[in-house]
DNA sequence: TCTGGGGTCCTAGGACCC
DNA sequence: TCTGGGGTCCTAGGACCC
């Protein structure tokens, strides 16, 4: 029995535009971008022009000189998204949201309900077109990866089927650069050797793929261009690390701005870990300098942490000593603290009363009565809001972006 | 005129252990 | 007298994805 195209990925087009034009009927039909100093996303009506997300303002506008520029509604991209997932929840459990816009969905035990993929993948279209009012694109395919190139290849707006008997055919022509994993740097060593298109690549010798790529690289991108993927589709999955950045122009390293950046980063990092009832052995930094460069420096310690005030000054460590570091004067673009070596909280907690009895008993000690603390402080922030209590120098805190951003980044998927 | 924020995975070297 | 093999963990950096 040949397995049909029962792998859908689903994709919904230029989203942050497309809600945009949907709440604001006049930017409908218009070239805008959302965002400002960086573009967030560009409606197709910019893309035309070659506006893409990632880009810089100024240069978008060069592009296209009558883009009109918007500010994000995070809340309802939110609120979007999540009605469209659960529309595709209709057709079956299996679905594997791999970013607020985007899904995989595995049909294969939906088709005695709702018939073949192709007419589910219709369905689909159709009802968040009816109930949403967004397009959204469609691949259905044998394999994740021809099923997300499909929906790509399908964009704007369009359904692609891949059947198992012409996936090559399907793959052949393509730009390895619509291959998973193939980028920028990628793309251009394959140019490099003549390697354009997906046929090329397939018809490379895997060990010189690899000698030029890399060991994982190098094998991963062979057997995706010789079409073979098994990866199944997985609902839910839960993340291995938790990390806030904070991007500002060029600063001084000024003890107290660090401080209080690191403050506030900790903060919603840590925030974050304890409503996951998590918590991370090992916390990296990262520090961007003015002109580019950036570093990191990790910490691994013995017992996870998740207590703002304890990630604070690890992070402060660290940052202090990658400073100490440099030998030349410093102007900082950004920090970050990312927090990995993830275990879950109750682990935490059982350690931690073992630990009591233990030599180990007062550093760990500390980070329980701080956890406690910080308990009690997002208790009352979920019952009164963000803003009603926090520590001083984080609350006071400046932020160079819209909260709702952040949380809309930050949200469990 | 350099541009946001949140992630994953991989490489390579060194420490350490058996 | 440098000579083996294998494994884990940690650190730092980089490519890539949305």
């Amino acid at each position: 029995m040949a397995a049909g195209p029962t792998i859908l990925h689903a994709d919904l087009d230029a989203f942050y535009a497309s809600v945009e034009q949907l709440l604001q009927p006049d930017l409908r039909g218009v070239p805008i971008a959302v965002g400002g100093g960086v573009v967030l996303a560009a409606s197709y009506e910019a893309k035309r022009f070659g506006v893409q997300g990632g880009m810089s303002g100024w240069r978008a506008k060069q592009l296209c000189p009558h883009l009109t520029f918007v500010s994000g509604h995070f809340r309802d991209y939110q609120r979007l998204a999540d009605e469209v997932m659960s529309i595709l929840g209709d057709f079956t459990p299996l679905v594997q949201r791999i970013s607020i816009d985007e899904a995989f969905l595995d049909v294969s035990g939906s088709v005695h309900l709702f018939g073949p993929p192709e007419h589910i993948a219709t369905r689909i279209r159709e009802r968040v077109r009816a109930e949403v009012g967004l397009p959204i694109s469609v691949g259905a395919a044998r394999t994740k990866h021809l099923a997300k190139i499909a929906s790509q290849v399908a964009k704007p707006d369009g359904l692609v089927v891949v059947p198992p008997d012409r996936e090559r055919e399907f793959l052949d022509p393509l730009p390895v650069s619509l291959i998973w994993g193939v980028g920028p740097v990628t793309q251009q060593k394959l140019a490099e050797k003549g390697i354009h298109t997906i046929a090329q690549l397939a018809a490379a010798p895997g060990d010189a793929l690899q000698s030029l790529l890399g060991r994982a690289l190098g094998s991963k991108t062979s057997a995706l261009a010789a079409n073979l993927d098994h990866r199944k589709v997985t609902p839910g999955g839960r993340s291995g690390s938790v990390g806030a950045q904070s991007a500002f122009g060029r600063r001084e390293p000024e003890p107290e701005f660090v401080r209080q950046t690191l403050g506030h980063l900790a903060d919603r990092v840590g925030g974050r870990l304890r409503a996951k009832q998590r918590a991370g052995r090992t916390v990296t930094v990262r520090i961007r300098f003015a002109p580019l460069r950036s570093i990191t420096r990790s910490h691994t310690g013995r017992s996870p942490v998740s207590s703002t005030l304890t990630l604070t000054e690890i992070a402060e460590r660290l940052v202090w000593g990658a400073l100490a570091q440099q030998t030349e004067p410093v102007q900082l673009s950004l920090l970050a603290i990312s927090v990995s070596n993830l275990v879950d909280q109750a682990a935490v907690q059982l350690e931690l009363q073992l630990d009591q009895h233990t030599s180990g008993a007062v550093a760990v000690d500390v980070e329980a009565t701080r956890w406690a603390l910080d308990h009690s402080i997002d208790d009352v922030r979920r019952r009164f809001g963000r803003d009603a209590v926090g520590y001083a120098s984080v609350a006071l805190s400046h932020r160079g972006v819209p909260d709702e951003f952040r949380e809309l980044a930050e949200h469990e998927l």
